[in-house]
DNA sequence: CCCCTATCTAGACGGATGTCAAATTAGAGA
DNA sequence: TCTCTAATTTGACATCCGTCTAGATAGGGG
């Protein structure tokens, strides 16, 4: 879409010599930022993450559903949306136990998303 | 919304005692998680996370706007469009020079978001 | 078997979001 | 000044998303 390259493009595809910089890390591929996004989609809703710390921090590391639904003002269907949405997304799991449903933080991907943001988008920190 | 207790959620609120797991995070409140949710959407997109990381990992610090919109199979606007919403956010800081305009990654945010993740909603990993 | 409560599903509705084409602004250079 | 290119803005469109009400499903206890 640009016939012409701007000055400080056209170094950038020079050999790294020994002494240049940090290594330049490889930016995400399509396919990769493909599988990030819906994550990162679950956990952009301020009810979502809501949740998601009130499970993460409970001393028993899960909780009843109904204890969530009565910690925001909206309806339990709303609630039950928004659980399945973290669930789809693998960042929860539930666990039915007579009439009440349990949730619990799945630990990895949010490991994994984290990693994400700090080494590899804020190495230009550093730079 | 519920009117009976289940059997888990009675101890939750039981005083900590010295001998008791880890001290419990405290969740996210809501004004938190209102400041939180629209950043984690402006990095929801699988566009806008590859912008991020292209501009991230490119070995000036900066990229040509011109150079971005080539990486995508995408019009000028829409690409112009996603810089917008990083820029909104706060994650991108930009300067024109001459013809051409460079984003460059304002790494702040983004560490306050890899650490929101990490240890706050993974505590229940230690458990 | 019936009723009560907890939870989820289905469907509807308004508002946000991603994309594009067309028009606009900004700078470089003849 | 005129023209060319880079980048953004505007407006339109289809789709997605968050919320609700109403109804369905599931288990416990008379």
């Amino acid at each position: 879409m640009s016939n012409q390259e701007p000055p400080v493009a056209a170094l950038a595809d020079a050999p790294a010599g020994a002494c240049c910089p940090p290594p330049v890390c490889a930016p995400l591929s399509e396919e990769e930022a493909g599988e990030l996004a819906p994550l990162f989609k679950a956990i952009a809703d301020p009810v979502r993450l809501r949740l998601l710390s009130l499970i993460a921090c409970h001393r028993d590391g899960e909780v009843c559903v109904c204890e969530l639904t009565d910690a925001f003002e909206l309806t339990a269907p709303t609630i039950s949306h928004h659980l399945k949405v973290l669930k789809q997304a693998g960042l929860v799991d539930s666990e039915r136990r007579g009439t009440w449903v349990y949730y619990r933080i799945d630990p990895r991907l949010l490991e994994r998303l984290s990693t994400i943001l700090h080494p590899r988008l804020t190495a230009a920190a550093s730079r």
